[in-house]
DNA sequence: TGATTGAACGTTTTATATAATGCTCAAAAA
DNA sequence: TTTTTGAGCATTATATAAAACGTTCAATCA
């Protein structure tokens, strides 16, 4: 479902229907408005969107893209190592969580919408996140530190453990500082978890350079 | 706010009005209702409670008490060592709120109404919880197998990290033994993280028969 | 005097009518 | 033939009226 694909035509449609879904939310926004700001009619945005909520779905497949590519950032960035990184993926995407809630509430509600109506969304979303953890904890696991026996089972136990602090889904009323604080008291214990686990897979060298079989 | 204090028609109150929120839902059911149950007119039942929320806060207590009282048992159980209790502790929490949620619809959308209006209720049951696990990390700690700074913050953590198995807020479609699975591991992570803070604590011996300051 | 009542009040919920919206498709335009 | 249109249909949302509800309190009862 790639933005670059889409039709000329298509993508102005994509543009008017986004700026009024930002500012005015997914419910208050028309179809025969989004026509209006095209000058095009009702009838022909179905020429390339099937419905109202697949532009919404599109709407929300863009502002996902963003995210999913700054959590890559966090894998990719060289001067991390894995632990730096597992800490600054988790911080990154609760930081996410609090600001759209907090200050693009719209598209908050957009996606809640969008997410009850298509609940397979969310399995994709989650599906991708375990793909950039899971090679975190593989590079790790190849650097000794992690001891990772299924990489993708336990990228999913460790976005389990963080639900309370990532979850788009829940409120959270006091400060963005107060919940990273929390949060980092979780991932200290995953990471002493991990450490446990390395040590004891190679019991005779604290610091293996690589792990055995 | 003990239930044993109330007076006996206050009981009887509360029993007929009990029954009504089971069957009926907190909305659907009216103080005129529960007047006409207990051969008492509406304006009396305010002698007895200040409001029809209050009635409702009670009924929820007395269900709580249940819950409360059951997560105290694994605490108090001398057959488990302290890992197998913080894993009961939470696998029950887990099961309660499952169970409450699928079997019992209409007390949870009590508890969600209830909460939604007294928000602090929710403060005093996370503190009951967390006086509940401070004892037995205490436990693990005066034992060896934990190294505890702080009992209450960490028993805090715990609890934020198992919110997407234990919250009542949080739905789930699939089952039970399937959340227990995927619980279990983030647990068996936690209690690794323990085991190594215990082994730095004490780097000598790996399972030290007491803690060192 | 202390306990109880039920009519009365302001608010909330529900039922109903009306308007607006998402979407389709035969016809028109390009 | 391909693209676009806009009236029309079924559904959803909004506005409005009516009923029900939570709560109070002066009057009644024990």
């Amino acid at each position: 479902m790639p933005t670059e694909n889409l039709d000329e035509t298509a993508k102005q449609i994509l543009d008017a229907a986004s700026r009024r879904f930002l500012h005015y939310g997914y419910g208050k926004t028309t179809m025969s408005e989004i026509a209006q700001d095209c000058n095009m009619s009702t009838g022909n945005l179905y020429r390339y969107f099937p419905s109202k909520l697949d532009i919404a779905e599109m709407f929300v497949h863009v502002l996902r893209r963003e995210q999913v590519a700054k959590l890559r950032g966090v894998s990719d960035d060289q001067a991390l190592n894995p632990a730096q990184k597992l800490r600054e993926f988790f911080i990154l995407k609760c930081k996410i969580a609090y600001e759209r809630f907090h200050d693009n509430p719209k598209a908050y509600e957009l996606s809640v919408e969008l997410l009850s109506s298509r609940p397979k969304i969310a399995l994709e979303w989650e599906a991708a996140e375990v793909r950039i953890l899971s090679e975190i904890l593989l590079q790790g696991d190849a650097e000794g530190g992690f001891a990772i026996d299924s990489a993708p089972q336990t990228a999913k136990l460790l976005l389990d453990a963080a639900y309370r602090f990532t979850s788009p889904a829940i409120y959270h009323e006091g400060e963005f500082d107060d919940l990273a604080l929390e949060l980092n008291g979780v991932i200290d214990l995953v990471l002493d978890g991990f450490a446990w686990r390395a040590a004891k897979r190679s019991p005779d060298k604290r610091k293996p350079s690589d792990a055995s079989v």
